[in-house]
DNA sequence: CTGAATCCCGTGGGATACTG
DNA sequence: CAGTATCCCACGGGATTCAG
């Protein structure tokens, strides 16, 4: 192991970002506002709680997420990003700008493809 | 599906990225030489040939790698990266300093938990 | 309400051998 | 040299059930 070029380290925050529901959890805790844990359920329809649970206890264990436990029946619990956490917010709109030109670049060839069949 | 918010388009830029091999793959076409398949693999000395070719016909079809060959005995095919392919250069850029950033606050973290430990 | 525990499956990726 | 073709496995992720 090791034998990244240490100016090869995109990927140690990749796996910080990586995850099937990450992006869009990140992206709603970007908000700024915090969010409990059935809320963010509601705004991933088809997340399953399990997965919800694990994506964040590792977004917690980076310090990116932030857990608050308010201790009370029944309880709540509310997910805030982190100071650090923050951090990530410029590259992440970095990767969402390049991800929508690409969307829209597809899509133009697509149409083009279609054009040339019409032909 | 099509749920995601507009707003939320870096999985498309994580899904041209992702890959075990990727980063790296694109880290060394960025530099701007085309490389032969051969050179690919010495300088990934764990890939193993079937995954170097899947992530290379990857990035192909998305137009971040061009492929070309020269039609002779034995045969050269050479990799560059594609011109579309270098509006991906900030953001690997963004990303590898990000990654550089986590890897030191990590490493911090850990000496502080030592430190307390021969308390 | 916020989880943890099980069980299960598809697929990304590895090892190895073969080919024009 | 630059790949395919097979076979195989680990693991990320899903469905469902139980619990404080």
């Amino acid at each position: 192991m090791q034998k990244n070029p240490v100016h090869c380290q995109f990927v140690v925050a990749l796996d910080s970002i990586v995850g099937k529901w990450k992006p869009i959890i990140l992206y709603h805790l970007l908000q700024g506002k915090p969010l409990r844990f059935n809320e963010l359920r509601r705004l991933l329809p088809d997340i399953t709680q399990r997965m919800l649970t694990l994506h964040l206890r590792e977004l917690e264990e980076e310090e990116i997420v932030k857990r608050v436990i308010y201790p009370q029946i029944p309880p709540k619990v509310e997910y805030s990003i982190t100071e650090y956490g923050m951090s990530l917010s410029p590259i992440l709109e970095t990767l969402h700008q390049w991800g929508v030109a690409h969307v829209v670049r597809k899509q133009l060839k697509k149409e083009k493809n279609e054009q040339k069949e019409t032909d």
